[in-house]
Order: C-alpha cells, then structure tokens, then sequence
DNA sequence: CTGTTAGCGCTTTCAC
DNA sequence: GTGAAAGCGCTAACAG
C-alpha cells in the first residue's frame, strides 16, 4: 500500500481533478453535489493511501493555522503546567494545537516570543506574562491578534484576562489566621507592581484592617516568586526576638523556600511558625506539616482561557472586554496553629 | 509608522525585487554581492516597517516548519513537565518551536496525536509512549519522520531512544535499603511490560537475589503509574501482620497514593515503614518524613532528546542507532529506617 | 549585482 | 457534477 503525498497525487490516481478531491475531503461534497459513488471513491482512496492534508499549504491559503501561541514562565512550575495541560486539552478538542514557550520569567525572552508566535502566524495568543509593563502584549493585541492574558491583569490596559480573585484568596486566608487568634503576620511578597501581588498584599493588609490590625510594613518583605526569596525572607523574619506567628506566601516556590529555611533553622510548623501558602501542590498535604493553602483553579482558567480566545478569534475586529476573576478555594489543612486555646 | 504586510510589498516599496529581498534577509546579501547600501536600505526598511516573514509560506516552499512535536503522557506530572521545559529551551535555540501534545495516558490518544504532527509537518518528534505497543511510533518513523522516544525504549524495535537507566535505579535503592537491614521489601510497580516498569523490577529483583533474598512475587503488586494505584497497592500490602518493611515506588504519584494510604491509617515513615520512590519532586525533602528517591537526570534527557532529533534531521536517511541510558541519582533522606541498631 | 518567474499544496471562484 | 486556474508568501533556479 502505497501512500500518497499530495492531493494532486490522490486526483491523479482517481482521474478527478483537484478541486473536486479538496471539496469532498472538506465535507463540501453535498453542497456541490458531488456524486455518492464519487464522493465514497475519494474518501476511499484517501483513507487506503492514508492521505492527509498538507495544513501548512491549508494555512497559507486560509490564512489560519489552527495553532495557538501559549507563553507561560515556567513550565516546570506545577501551577503553570497544569494550566497549559488544561489548554492544550481544549484547544485540541476544538481542533487547535499548541505552540509552548516558557519565558523563563524574563521580559525580554518574552518580547521575543511573542514575535516568534507573530511569525508562526498562531491564531491566537494565551500568555502569562511576567514583567510589569503590558507594551509588548498591547501591540501584538493591535495588529489584530487575539490575546488572552492570564494570571494577571494590566489595570488600565484593555486586554482581556481571566485571573483568580488574588485579593480574595489573601483576605480569606489572612482572616483565618485572624480567626485562630494570630495578630502579627507576615507576608512574603513577589513581584511588587504586578497584579497578583499587589491583589494580593492588598487583601493581606484589608483582612488585618478589618480585624483592626494596622499592617506593619516591616512584615512584608520579599520581592520575587521565586525559592531564594522565600528562603532569604523567612531568614530574615525569623530573626528577631518579637518575631511574627504567621506568615503568607505568596507563591508555591516563595512556600519552598520558607519550608528549607525553617528546616534549616529548626522550627517547626506550626508550633514556631504558622503558614498559609498560595497553590496547592500534589504533595500538599503530605508536608511534614500539611499545609493550608488557597488553591487557584486551574482548570477553570485554562478552559475559559481557551474558550475566549476562540471567541475573540470568531469575534475578530469587536472589542472584548472579557475580565474575568476566579475565586480561589482555602483548604484548611493544619499549618495554621490555634492561639485561641 | 505602517507595517508591511508581506515581502512583495516590502520589495515594491524598497523598488527592488521580491529576490533581492529575501536574500537580503537571509543572509544571502554577501555572497550574492548584493551593494552594502542596499543590505542596509532592506534591513532598515525591514526594521521599520516591523516586517517578519510568514514561516508558513517560507515552511510550504522549504518544506520545513522549523517544529517539533513532543508527546507527553501528562503535562501536569512534574517530571514530563520538567522535561518538556528543557526541551522547549533548547529546541527554541536551535530556532525550533515545540507543539505539545498531552495523551492522557491513552495509546489510542497517542496514535492521533502522532497523525496530527504529521499533518502539521513538524521536523521531528519527541515521544514518551505510553503503551507496550510501538507499531504507530515504529509507523511514523518509517514515514522518514526523525522520531526519538524519551522515557522508555521498545525492546527489538530500532527506535532511538534517550531513558533512565531505571535497573540501576531500582538496584541501588534496594541495596540501599538492604544495607539498612531490610529483608521484607515490597514494590508498588507501573505499567507492566513497558520498558521503565520491567526494567525497575528487574533491578529490584536481582538487588534481592544478589543478597540472598529470594524475591516473593506476592510482594510485588499494583499495574499502573498512577495515585490510585499507589493507593490501594499499599493499602493492601499493609494489611497483614508479617507485612514489608519497606515499599519500592515505581513512579511520583505511586508515591503519592502510597502517602496518602498511610496517613490515612496512621502508619508513619519510617518507624512503621520504609519508603524509596521514583522520580524526585519538589516538595521530596519537606515532606512529613523527608524521601530517599531515585532522581532522574530530566535535564539531560530533554537536551540530549532534542540534540539527537536535530541530528537525526541532518542525516535524514541514515540509520541512527542511539540508544542512551542515563544513570539516576539516589537522593538519601530519611524515609528508610535503619534495622540494624 | 539584481530581476523574473516557477512552484511548494491547498482552496475557491468562475466556467461549463 | 466537475474542472481549470489563480493565488496565498516565500525561495531559488535561471537569466541577464
């Protein structure tokens, strides 16, 4: 069984011309009113040469790729990952595939990509960015592709997001703390001037003002998401005699590490220390001290993500002003010890 | 500030044809001798009209696309996520964008997945194949697609393949736990007849046999590399009175429902049980008892995969016979109780 | 040194 | 009911 490498080849092989090959391989045969018996013999010589379509050659004429551009800053990070499985999961379903960059947290490597994904003419672009500044994304979203930001916001800038309510995960968490009778928490930061965080650190500091507790700035500390800082800050706030009883971090690898900070230190969770960390993580509740985290929902963000680049795709020219906040979910685990008792 | 469009309209714009352009900006302007002031007209031009060639029409002329496909069992396990990280990475160096493909787990899945990369024309494929059967993947090589298959190989099957060397993984782990007095050792295995699962029984077996333990077969149990799995499997093993001192994890999330079926009936690691698992995780070290696990070098699976699929494209044709087994690392911990003092 | 042109594989308009 | 042919944007062979 031989295999036939083009459509001009099956044509060639069944005597019809190319244009009637295309249109019953593209269900048009109905409409054209191709015959039964002419239409079986197409899909029947397709399938015995196991033909397929050339989409690179498809994409050139349509001018669509069927291809989605999804930028994300690491890909090794399990809230990342499991967001870009939801993607690709979705997108597939609905014919599309996924072209996957990791920016490696870096604005530039990100610009970069973006240009990249412009050339590759994707039909659309999912990304997570990670600076602060949105020029780049605004652009790209100006030529006329469509672009789903998400994990984030611009404040100001009309792009379409789909986030968790960070302000919300922070509040809940902070007034359970509240609740179990702590007073002096503190907050391990990420990126300042990105949404999440300033969400976030806002919804730390209302929960406290709520309960009538005025945030203390030397409590928030920290500057980037990533492990060295958790590690550093932790040090840092567990120095001093007066130091706090609880501390939220803001980010999973932020949570990694505190965790070999205070490992290295000697204190334990929660007896010396309580923590409330953001995401959940598989191995969450199997820490040495099972751990109340605010758990953003993946799925939901990817799925909607996925949803409404399709639409802005279909939609193409309108504006959208999609903005939309997922409400993140505590699980109470045991991390956050009970001064009440 | 316009943008153009496409070459012709860069050319016509540049009065200069669509030839002396495109070699312009191949870098072909040199050895062409095309007039230094004219390279820098194009390359100005280019610049300014944020002009970026179409790789679709530029991949359906040189029947390249300058993609890889990568199919993965499951994006969101750390271990394939930290793979495929890697690879985009140096992929992306080598000017190739990576399409990622999730399968579920599921062959027939996979089988799909392959078809669409094909049509997609990807330049090669990075595959860890999730059932015993390789025919599609054999398949799809034999199309002249520069297949590699990461995380496993296929006994007797001339697929170039890039995997831990998972025996000597689970053989040191075993010796491991045997040097620490352990007789009674069970494992909790994956997939059967898949190479990494027959490959980690083996090494667990002749660990036993080399020290004079005759290997108990009812001691090995589960059938998959799944939580559920890890779960009941350990369950069971706990159940009777002369149960193992210790459990072999042949995977993260094994591991993972092995943890969970512990806790939930209260036995603790490792005064009630000893524990060795495959794969390190993030979390590995904080866990309520920190875990000896069998690291695998994923970082250099994913740049060797990706360098050998490159060679493979350069000598499209020839046979390739890599065949690359990457020695894993035990991290010792504390989750192996020491039965000699 | 630069231009003209064929053609990559496909879809679709127009023609019969 | 079906076919001929143009054209998507690019590269490279050929021509000067």
């Amino acid at each position: 069984m031989k295999n036939a490498k083009n459509i001009t080849e099956l044509a060639s092989w069944l005597n019809l011309s190319v244009a009637t090959v295309s249109r019953v391989l593209n269900g048009k045969g109905e409409s054209y009113r191709i015959s039964e018996a002419t239409i079986r013999r197409v899909f029947e010589a397709a399938k015995q040469f196991n033909y397929s379509p050339n989409r690179i050659a498809r994409g050139l004429k349509l001018e669509k790729t069927d291809t989605l551009g999804l930028i994300i800053p690491d890909v090794a990070n399990n809230f990342f990952a499991s967001i870009a499985k939801t993607i690709e999961l979705e997108a597939r379903k609905n014919g599309y595939s996924i072209i996957l960059c990791d920016s490696l947290d870096d604005e530039t490597a990100e610009f970069e990509l973006l240009n990249l994904l412009a050339g590759r003419k994707v039909d659309g672009v999912i990304i997570a960015p990670v600076g602060q500044n949105a020029q780049h994304v605004k652009n790209m979203q100006d030529t006329g592709m469509p672009v789903i930001v998400i994990d984030r916001y611009f404040p100001g800038i009309p792009i379409p997001y789909i986030t968790t309510d960070n302000y919300a995960g922070s509040f809940d968490a902070v007034e359970h703390m509240i609740s179990q009778g702590h007073k002096k928490i503190a907050c391990i930061q990420g990126v300042k001037n990105t949404s999440p965080n300033t969400d976030r650190v806002r919804g730390y500091m209302d929960a406290l003002k709520k309960h009538g507790i005025r945030p203390d700035p030397s409590l928030i500390t920290g500057n980037d998401y990533g492990e060295q800082n958790g590690y550093v800050s932790t040090l840092r706030l567990m120095e001093p005699k007066d130091r706090p009883t609880a501390i939220l971090t803001l980010s999973n690898l932020i949570t990694l590490g505190a965790l070999r900070a205070l490992k290295e230190k000697g204190h334990r969770i929660p007896n010396d220390i309580s923590i409330i960390s953001f995401d959940e993580q598989p191995y969450s509740a199997f820490l040495e001290c099972p751990m109340t985290t605010i758990e953003q929902q993946r799925d939901e963000i990817g799925t909607l993500a996925v949803k409404n680049v399709l639409e802005l795709m279909k939609n193409k020219g309108t504006k959208d002003d999609t903005q939309i906040l997922i409400k993140p979910r505590l699980i109470i685990r045991e991390s956050v010890k009970n001064m009440n008792t």
